[in-house]
DNA sequence: CCAAAAGTGTTAGTGATACACCCATGT
DNA sequence: ACATGGGTGTATCACTAACACTTTTGG
């Protein structure tokens, strides 16, 4: 161990959809240990900022992302998670909409880019557990939240919010049914607009009823 | 603040359900800050040591209890949490049954006591939302994984485990509709005995099939 | 009129809820 | 025979899943 206190740091696991594959934003590392490898954003917690400030400034210093919604997770703490000495930790995960940032590789970074999730292996550290784990959480968030507003723009079509579910989960879904379900949870508007683009028939446009992140019910029953 | 590191904590929410409610184990504050007052068992996390070994370790320092299994939850970091300095805390969570320990109250504990629930106030730290956390968390585990396994005995009767759900979720569950629904789950398998007890007709005995931590399903789809 | 994506309904099956009586035992 | 908790079935309702055609537009 080359120090002689737990430090604490924050790893940011931020997810789009964009060309149709979930992807997430990763930086090849520019010192040791890992260096020249793919990493999550991330680093040290100082002492008088909170654990989501901290992670907000490692993303934008290592990506130029920022000001997005972030959602703490839990915490990795193994002894030996990191050669450097003993490092606990936080992770947060974050959906947003690639298309609103220019990617921008500074501090630890050497670059910083979109992956595709199903194409990611060899993270550094205990990395690949860690997105591993926000993968699950998001799925489970996309369907219990209405987290998906923070990628979509202000209006969109239901086509759109489909293939975005589809996307995280990793299936098709029927057109019908999604419609009547989505319709049913009640958080959507009609935006009373139509979407024209292409030859083919408007789109209707619909909007969140509340853009700010929340859970979709009081209460989920899983089971009984 | 009084030191220059960020140092790094483990608090536990241990539940129990004994004499038909919900208990949390506490302690009493020996030192200060917030000496006398009560607060979840938790402790400093050394260099050398997993967070789980960490939390273990307080947990039967300060209470006596040892050898359960505990969950990691999140973590707390607000910097400002405790007045001593900056301390980031990674929260565990159990259910077990009070009746397999003696309490013993040791280290910084003045007195480790079952509490219930409803009627906890003013704990210290913000050991409150810790708290609230975790029982929603229980909540969402009692109805995903065999958690409840861990408080029960190896055979138990299904009025036995009805009475469990209904002291977790505190609401009255009906007694056809569970046995239908956990008996469609396929995670119980019959003891072929029957537990004598009192004036009345035998109760049946159940067991797990597994007891072992797990989810009841590879994937619980909430909605779509 | 053709191509392209949008939009819409019905049926069958499955699971949830609500509800009340008989059973096996000890005293 | 009575008191006590154990154990069971059915009817209704709500939700899920499967499935194919018509509509509206631009070119």
């Amino acid at each position: 161990m080359e120090w002689k206190n737990i430090h604490v740091a924050a790893d940011i696991v931020v997810f789009t959809v964009s060309k149709g594959v979930l992807q997430v934003l990763l930086i090849r590392r520019k010192n040791p240990p890992f260096k020249g490898q793919f990493a999550l954003p991330g680093g040290f917690v100082e002492i008088d900022e909170s654990l989501e400030k901290a992670a907000l400034r490692e993303l934008e210093e290592e990506t130029g992302v920022r000001g997005i919604f972030i959602k703490k997770l839990t915490a990795y703490g193994d002894v030996s998670r990191d050669p450097r000495g003993r490092i606990v930790s936080i992770a947060f995960m974050a959906l947003i909409d690639s298309e609103k940032f220019r990617l921008e590789a500074k501090a630890d970074a050497m670059e910083a880019q979109w992956v595709g999730v199903s194409s990611v292996r060899n993270l550094a550290f205990d990395h690949m557990k860690i997105l591993n784990d926000a993968l699950s959480e998001l799925r489970f968030e996309i369907q219990t939240t209405n987290i998906a507003a923070q990628i979509l723009p202000e209006k969109f079509t239901l086509t759109e919010l489909q293939e975005l579910y589809e996307r995280v989960m990793g299936e098709k879904l029927d057109k019908r049914n999604f419609r009547k379900r989505i319709k049913a949870l009640d958080i959507l508007a009609s935006a009373r607009e139509t979407k024209m683009e292409g030859a083919h028939r408007p789109a209707l446009l619909y909007r969140f009823r509340s853009r700010s992140y929340r859970a979709l019910k009081d209460r989920i029953h899983v089971f009984v």
